[in-house]
Parts: C-alpha cells; sequence; structure tokens
DNA sequence: CTGTAAATGCAAATCATTTGCATTTGACTT
DNA sequence: AAGTCAAATGCAAATGATTTGCATTTACAG
C-alpha cells in the first residue's frame, strides 16, 4: 500500500474528509521522518507547486492532532511547533545542540521508572516525554578542526 | 543566610549589577519552587505594588538564563516560555493533564541510559530532557466523583 | 446530480516576545 | 560625597507565530 491510499484510509477511518491539502500534509509527514512545522510543511507544499495558505495548515495539523494522526510537539529554544505523523510506536530524540537537528531513537528506558514514579508521588502516570541534547556525530567532528 | 542576599551574592558572582529589579525577580523564581512565566512574574510583582516593565523582565530573564542563574524551559501546550531558579541539581517535572500544575520530581533514572544512547547512536550526550504527563493526586480524586 | 456542512483562502486580529531610543541608575573614580 | 558613564529600565512600537472572521469552494451523503 503506497502513502496516499495509507494516508485517505486513515482519514477515512477518523471520520475526517479527504481533502488534496491533508493528503499532502500527512505524506510530507511521513516521508519527513522527524516533526515538521507549519511554516516548513508549507514551504515544501510550495516547493512542489501546490497552493495553499499558511492558516490551513494550521487548521489542518489541529485537526490532525485532535484525531491523533499527527503529534504535536515543542522543543527548547525552538520558537515554532513541530507536528510528527504518529507511527503509534513510543520514541524519544537525541537533539544536536550545534546544528539542531533532530534524531529518533527507538528504544525507551522508563517503562519501569514510570511504575516508581507513580507510586512515590502519587501521579498517575499516562505517558512521558524524553530529550537527550548533546552532538551529533557531524558536529563532533567539525569541532573536531575548529 | 536569607534569599535577599542569598540573591545579592549571586548577582555579583556574575558581574551584574545588582537592581531592585533582578533580585526581585531571583526572589520570586526562589519562592516559586517551580518554573514561571514572564508574565506570572510580572503579575506577582504588581500585587506586591511593585513598578516595572514586563519588556524589562524578559531582558532580566534573558541576561539571567545567560548567566545560568535561571534556566528556561518549555513544555508542551504552554505557549509560553517557562524561568526556573537554578537550583543546581538535576530533576524533571510531572505535568498534571487535568490541572496543568507542575511538580518536581528530584530523583532521576536516566544516567546508565545516557551512555548507551551515546554509544549506539555516536551522539555526544550533554543532558536530557524528561517530563512525565498524568494526573495529580487531587484531581485523580476528582475525577473519581465526576 | 444536488444540497449542505465542512474545508479553504484571504485579510486582519491576537498574543508572546523583542527592539529602538530616551531616561535613569549602580558602582567605580576622584 | 559628588561626578561619570556604561548598563539597566520604561515606554512605544515592531516582530513573528498562530488564530480567527467571513466569504467562497468543495467533499460526499442522499
Amino acid at each position: 500500500m503506497d502513502n496516499t491510499s495509507r494516508v485517505t484510509t486513515a482519514l477515512r477511518e477518523c471520520h475526517l474528509k479527504v481533502t488534496k491539502h491533508r493528503v499532502n500534509v500527512l505524506k510530507i509527514l511521513i516521508r519527513a521522518q522527524k516533526p515538521l512545522s507549519a511554516d516548513a510543511i508549507y514551504h515544501l507544499l510550495m516547493t512542489d507547486r501546490q497552493s495553499i495558505d499558511l492558516s490551513t495548515i494550521y487548521r489542518i495539523l489541529e485537526t490532525l492532532a485532535e484525531k491523533e494522526l499527527v503529534i504535536k510537539v515543542t522543543f527548547e529554544n525552538e520558537v515554532k511547533n513541530l507536528y510528527e505523523y504518529n507511527h503509534q510506536i513510543h520514541h524519544h530524540f537525541l537533539i544536536c545542540l550545534s546544528c539542531n537537528q533532530i534524531t529518533k531513537v527507538e528504544s525507551c528506558p522508563l517503562r519501569d521508572y514510570e511504575e516508581l514514579v507513580s507510586e512515590k508521588m502519587k501521579f498517575r502516570v499516562i505517558g512521558h516525554k524524553l530529550e537527550f541534547y548533546g552532538y551529533c556525530e557531524d558536529c563532533q567532528k567539525k569541532q573536531k578542526y575548529s
């Protein structure tokens, strides 16, 4: 199944109208494999000769986030909100302090700890967010020679 | 040592002028024991009959963050940036999905995992940010009866 | 194929944060 | 204690991301 039909099916399952723009936005997020800003999506669509208004992108992202087809995330030192396709697989990110590149890490060490926190703090944990900040391989190399 | 002299000393050590506003902002952040928005600080000062401009608060927070006397943090679903006093003790937060209240947790399970990530992903980890989302004790009680 | 509610485009509003500039102030010097 | 000056502040306006109101277009149920 290609992305177009995958996305079309997903929209139908959520009782959302299948519009050209919604399909395009979702396909871009799937291809990106990382969170994108509304603005970044806008420019990708423009490059692809697709005409769309930025406010429409914001509305689409809001709708898709409500239906949990996409996840809205915010990062430190990043003014804009970012949106990622929801693959339903729990993961975290590495954020390079030098080039700001975002990389996904699919393992997670926290399931046990969640229980501990729940008990000790009397806080019912529903989920968590974990990010590692540091330097990616490329930036580490560059730093050696500067 | 009271907070006023603690804060005055901290500012001097950072070669920053000791101004009434800087002292007030730092004392508010110490008392709060959790991150506050520029706006929240503004209203606390106003309630305390202290006249200050919001832009001054932003400039103070920026300066204090540069010197690492405060830490700037952002949370999901929170439009504003928040600032917390830097106690130099590594910690994380519990964020209640119902009342949005933020609670500190001082333990951390991630030191070992950081090394694992460093090796496997060839990413030099400098630090991390971890937040737990769920329901605080009060909101859990309220949910039972609603 | 048609009617209708939902989606979109466009312009303007909103809200957090930043900036330019005139004035005030902390702290060093004398 | 008064003089000096760069840094800090207040005020008004700018900026940039996001949201909203409203007129028009479109998806899709019947």
